[in-house]
RNA sequence: GAGCGCGUAGCUCAGUUGGCAGAGCAUGUGACUUUUAAUCACAGGGUCCUGGGUUCGAGUCCCAGCGCGCUCACCA
């Protein structure tokens, strides 16, 4: 493809070569002592007058411009915010006047000279000094409208991070959030540790893997669906509290929820149960609120900015059996057997365009009418307990009715957003579990032998959780898609993009 | 994987019954030393997602494909 074949780049080339005439490298030097532009707008005191202030050098991209013969004002970007800079022709040095002939909206530039103010009252540089530090060959979107096309946006969101400065805002609101996390669990006494993404043998969970190849080996390695079954070999070796953030691979559907690349905390505690972890989790995300976010309750607002949704985090979060939850709300009570054939005609009736499938067992029935009918409608938090044990191959049983597992899901926001466990530690018990699972052959986990011998030597008790970091984030900001809160989601190539190389 | 919707200038979007391809911003030229989406005048800029078909004539209608979004399915 011709790179060059639009008006917009070949003029701005043009300009390239002019720069290069005169002896200016458009594409610039290091600029020791360049700082952050929100923190030179906040130097300018009243007292400093029209251009009484400091002389600062700060850098950007130029995002509007505002030429008058022999002044300019331009708006400069970085991450930390805008600044106004103004390009006088008394004022800039004759080198500086050539280059401010030849910027367009997009240039990366470097600017020195004295902070001050303008008629209007706007914090300004008055550029002494104008040097280039990266020519723009390809033209910004919109100044007014900006990237809106939400392809356009994830495909480019070197674009998009600083064109709209609410992607830049959220991508560091999860940084802190991220970061946040990390300080939480380390007040815990919890030990990050890495454990592998590629595996022989993928488990820890029912999901389809992807599978990627070892040359030197000769052998296939799955992308890891879960961390579990290596942070559970670090208790055997001796860890107490440990925990791993980091990605999950799963082969499976895109959606507004889902991104086959996502980030996942798991935690485990010796001689935790699933008590302990949900007890980890809720202050967790109500030191976040408070911290991040102002307080526990969460607005997620609309386009028009009105109140779309109100999550309340107040503690304690309501804790109820799954069986009693799907009764409240349905009427149907779960007695471990089939649902009959009325009840079902009547939840169908009432829940159009969801299709409930009834053929598993009644502890699948069960799981199936949670999910498809109540999950999307808990907003605030709430653990939902004593899920059928069938469905939960890795967790220790319940002692009073051994039907139930003794874990919690935890639901905000509509989704399953934290999953908490006793964990299983009978090694024998486990390799049962192993034979008899649901799903079918791609998404049943291969016996883990080696997974077995550690826990033959002796696993302690454990409490585990696992928190969807990205659908926290989304619930935390408000966010519609996974897509916003992760930077470079998965995307298909264009026609054409995949063939470019090595021809 | 299925259904629905979208794809037009660099960006954001109009495009009527099938009849010369449009606007704003951006760009070029000119004017302008206090602008704030600066303003004013003039000009240039198109693979209408791709490929077929119907038609005298297709951005528009039909078929197939590609990409994106939403819903559903998949997703302990």
């Amino acid at each position: 493809m011709d790179q060059t074949s639009n008006i917009y780049e070949q003029e701005r080339r043009q300009k390239l070569n002019k720069l290069r005439e005169a002896g200016i490298d458009p594409f610039g030097q290091s600029e020791p002592g360049v700082r952050p532009l929100s923190e030179l707008k906040a130097l300018y005191q009243p007292e400093m007058g029209h251009d009484g202030g400091p002389t600062v050098k700060g850098a950007g991209r130029i995002i509007l411009k505002r030429d008058m013969g022999k002044l300019s004002f331009l708006t400069l970007r970085d991450d930390s915010g805008d600044l106004q800079v103004a390009l006088d022709k008394k004022r800039l040095d004759e080198r500086g006047w050539t280059i401010r002939g030849l910027l367009d909206l997009g240039d990366l530039i470097v600017v020195e000279g004295p902070l001050g103010t303008t008629n209007k009252g706007e914090t300004t540089i008055w550029a002494g000094r104008l040097e280039m530090a990266s020519k723009a060959l390809l033209p910004p979107p919109a100044k007014w409208e900006g990237l809106s096309d939400v392809e356009l946006r994830y495909r480019q969101r070197y674009v998009d991070l600083w064109a709209n400065p609410d992607v830049m805002r959220l991508a560091k609101l999860r940084i802190r959030i991220i970061d946040e996390i990390r300080r939480y669990m380390s007040d815990r006494g919890y030990l990050e540790v890495e454990t592998p993404m590629m595996q022989i043998i993928h488990g820890g969970a029912a999901a389809r893997p992807f599978v990627t190849h070892h040359n030197a080996l000769d052998m296939n390695l799955y992308l890891r669906i879960a961390p579990e079954l290596f942070l559970k070999r670090l208790l055997v070796g001796g860890f107490s509290k440990v925990f791993e953030i980091n990605r999950n691979f799963r082969n499976e559907g895109i959606s507004p929820r889902h991104n086959p690349e996502f980030t996942m905390l798991e935690a485990y505690e010796a001689f935790g149960s699933w008590e302990t972890m949900a007890d980890l989790v809720e202050g967790m995300v109500c030191r976040l609120a408070e911290t991040l976010f102002g307080g526990l309750k969460i607005e997620h607002k609309n386009a028009d900015g009105a109140v779309a949704r109100t999550i309340n985090l107040q503690r304690p979060w309501r804790r109820v059996r799954m069986m009693d939850l799907v009764e409240e709300r349905t009427g149907w009570k779960f007695n471990k057997e089939p649902i009959s054939a009325d009840q079902l005609a009547a939840l169908r009736q009432a829940n159009p365009g969801k299709e409930i499938k009834v053929h598993g067992s009644p502890a699948e029935q069960l799981v199936e009418i949670y999910e498809k009918l109540i999950e999307p409608t808990l907003i605030d938090p709430c653990f939902v307990t004593h899920v059928p044990s069938v469905i939960i191959p890795l967790a220790r049983k319940n002692r009073e009715d051994d039907y139930f597992a003794d874990v919690y899901e935890l639901a905000i926001n509509g989704q399953e957003i934290s999953p908490g466990y006793s964990e299983l530690n009978d090694p024998d018990v486990q390799a049962a579990n192993f034979a008899h699972q649901v799903g079918d052959k791609e998404e049943q986990q291969k016996t883990d032998e080696d997974f077995l011998n550690a826990l033959r030597h002796g696993m302690p008790p454990a409490g585990g959780m696992g928190l969807g970091i990205d659908r926290l984030i989304m619930m935390l900001t408000g966010a519609e898609s996974i897509r916003d809160v992760i930077l470079f989601p998965l995307m298909r190539p264009e026609r054409d993009a995949l063939c470019v190389k090595h021809k």
